[in-house]
DNA sequence: AGATCGCCCTGCTTGC
DNA sequence: TGCAAGCAGGGCGATC
């Protein structure tokens, strides 16, 4: 489940080994991996063809390889299982291989995208003026942006009648947080993901901007995260933030701040997980 | 326009 | 043992 810092070793990983290549060859193997790209999978490869990638950039889970000279770039989303994978040509083809891309020089690496659940996808697109692919110009800047800017993140919270991890999870408000760095700010900040964003103060705004970037920061340092293998970084090694998650997946354990057992709730078609003692529920939730 | 909901997809786990 | 249901859940389009 690629969060932000998921996607970033992503990045970093194609800024080393695939940044200044030239494109020889795009092939698709499956049609659901290039569903935005709506000329199909026959037109994605040919128009990669002969272009060279410029460095790789990323917006919250977004990432695009700039094709140079085109003015467009192809963009990436890793979805629930999406992999980015750096392979000798001679390793085997992955069982959910769904996109492969030769280059033209003489390393003796290609460029895979495989993903179980099809979930993700890649496709092309024109760049807006600030060099983003024009679809994603909707995704907020993330908290590891430096142009983000808390105050209007403040202010769209105090506007917003809605809940603080809805509000987190919506990308057009700040991009990059998924479920776990969710649950995972929520628990450092102890606010309960129920809490009403209207009534938020400019300090508690902060104290919870704060706790997203040092858990992303975190994971960062150390490479990502990764559960069951699904999601691997660009040079198919895991990532072992998983041992230092303090509320996602610890139902039943206890808080690590006050040993109070952990809870679970269905929410949104997905889990909540908190600390009942140290997160504590507004006292009106609908 | 903001908020909500259903859908997409596959493999693993759980329960009858 | 076999099959069905449940679960993982980000993003997008439809709807109110």
């Amino acid at each position: 489940m690629p969060e932000l810092p998921e996607v970033e070793v992503v990045r970093r990983g194609l800024e080393r080994w695939v940044a200044h290549r030239t494109v020889a060859e795009a092939e698709v193997l499956h049609p659901r991996a290039v569903r935005r790209h709506v000329a199909g999978g026959e037109d994605f490869g040919q128009r990669l063809r002969g272009h060279r990638v410029g460095v790789p950039s990323r917006r919250g889970k977004y990432l695009w390889l700039p094709l140079e000279d085109t003015g467009q770039s192809v963009l990436a989303h890793l979805g629930m299982s999406g992999q980015l994978l750096v392979q000798p040509h001679t390793a085997p083809d992955e069982k959910h291989l769904r996109v492969r891309v030769r280059f033209t020089d003489a390393l003796d690496t290609e460029l895979r995208f495989v993903d179980q659940r099809t979930f993700g996808g890649l496709s092309l697109h024109d760049n807006t003026p600030d060099g983003l692919p024009d679809v994603i110009a909707h995704i907020a800047r993330d908290p590891l942006d430096p142009h983000f800017d808390d105050e209007a993140f403040h202010q769209a919270l105090r506007r917003r009648r809605t809940t603080v991890k809805r509000a987190l999870l919506d990308q057009s408000l700040i991009s990059g947080v998924g479920n776990i760095y969710a649950d995972e700010a929520l628990w450092r900040a102890r606010v309960h993901y129920e809490r009403p964003t209207a009534g938020f103060t400019r300090p508690r705004t902060q104290l919870l901007l704060g706790h997203v970037r040092d858990v992303m920061n975190a994971a960062l340092s150390q490479g990502g995260t990764s559960f069951d293998s699904l999601y691997v970084n660009v040079n198919g090694e895991s990532g072992y933030f998983d041992r230092s998650l303090d509320a996602y997946g610890r139902e039943g354990l206890p808080c690590r701040r006050c040993g109070t057992p952990m809870r679970r709730r269905a929410w949104m078609n997905r889990s909540s997980y908190y600390c009942p003692r140290c997160q504590r529920a507004p006292r009106v939730s609908s």
